[in-house]
DNA sequence: TGCTTATTGCGACTCAGTCTCGATTGCTGC
DNA sequence: GCAGCAATCGAGACTGAGTCGCAATAAGCA
């Protein structure tokens, strides 16, 4: 979760304009928890009449993924997918049961694309990891009405 | 790599029916060395005249990665791909030079997930790798050019 | 305040992937 | 070898995500 406001000022710092959708836009991803697609973003701009159009909503993202603060998400549905993340975490783990996602750290997750990259030869420059489970949650919550 | 019998026959154990465009995706799978797009394999089928359609081809790519035969594959752009895969590997290596990827074995990707899983509290049920970078080929044919 | 130019909205467009439905063709049993 | 049935196919319409071009608008600088 990152705010309104730290949206706001990376825009401002990277030199793009302060629009009305943008703010829009950034105050709505704000206050997303979990992961959420362009189509829930712009049908959040139509109910609540922040005046940003399908073409501008997917140009902000673009903008606001170039700046690190959003990150495509690939999920198992072939869906895709945007997340807010915290510039320390690069891996994301997502409920496949509320749709919310967190940041995860390294874990030695280097080491283990170092020794991939000896086994096979290759030189290995970026690697995405994606973690699909139960958040802490959706797990309580399946225990008690008896789900899996 | 996988060759047009394995493909064959892994469609006759499950019950599938070996109709002629099958049998001729099975081939022109078996010959790809890297990841394909179901277009590019559809532009083969209608160079070739393998007699396969669109349709055929998407329906033919189902089924083969519900036998674990291919797997779907999200490169950086966005792209959506498939790649042959050999039941050991579950993970992919893809060349960013000439596209052709390679099968990685675990190397304590369990034990990063199951840390991560500790970290997030999420109870982890799956997670996808992929990793990018230059095959041994593209990093020589890189060197002697002069290329990064 | 006025000017410049990035940004927006609109709507048409593209492209991947899906669906429907009548026609075809593999398999199975005889 | 042949008939019948169900799986599969082809054709083409459809859908939905994402892009593009262009005229209108408005943010930010002088």
């Amino acid at each position: 979760m990152v705010d309104t406001n730290t949206i706001v000022s990376a825009l401002e710092d990277a030199g793009y304009r302060l629009t009305s959708p943008r703010r829009a836009l950034a105050g709505a991803i704000a206050t997303r928890r979990g992961h959420f697609t362009a189509d829930e973003l712009l049908g959040e701009s139509r109910r609540r009449h922040l005046g940003a159009t399908r073409a501008t909503v997917f140009r902000t993202l673009d903008v606001l993924a170039e700046l690190g603060i959003v990150e495509r998400l690939d999920l198992p549905s072939g869906e895709h997918a945007f997340v807010t993340c915290e510039p320390a975490h690069h891996h994301h783990v997502v409920c496949s049961s509320c749709g919310r996602s967190t940041g995860a750290s390294e874990h030695g997750l280097d080491r283990v694309a170092e020794a991939i990259g000896r086994e096979t030869g290759y030189r290995i420059d970026s690697h995405r990891l994606e973690l699909f489970g139960l958040c802490p949650e959706c797990q309580g919550r399946a225990s008690t009405v008896g789900l899996p």
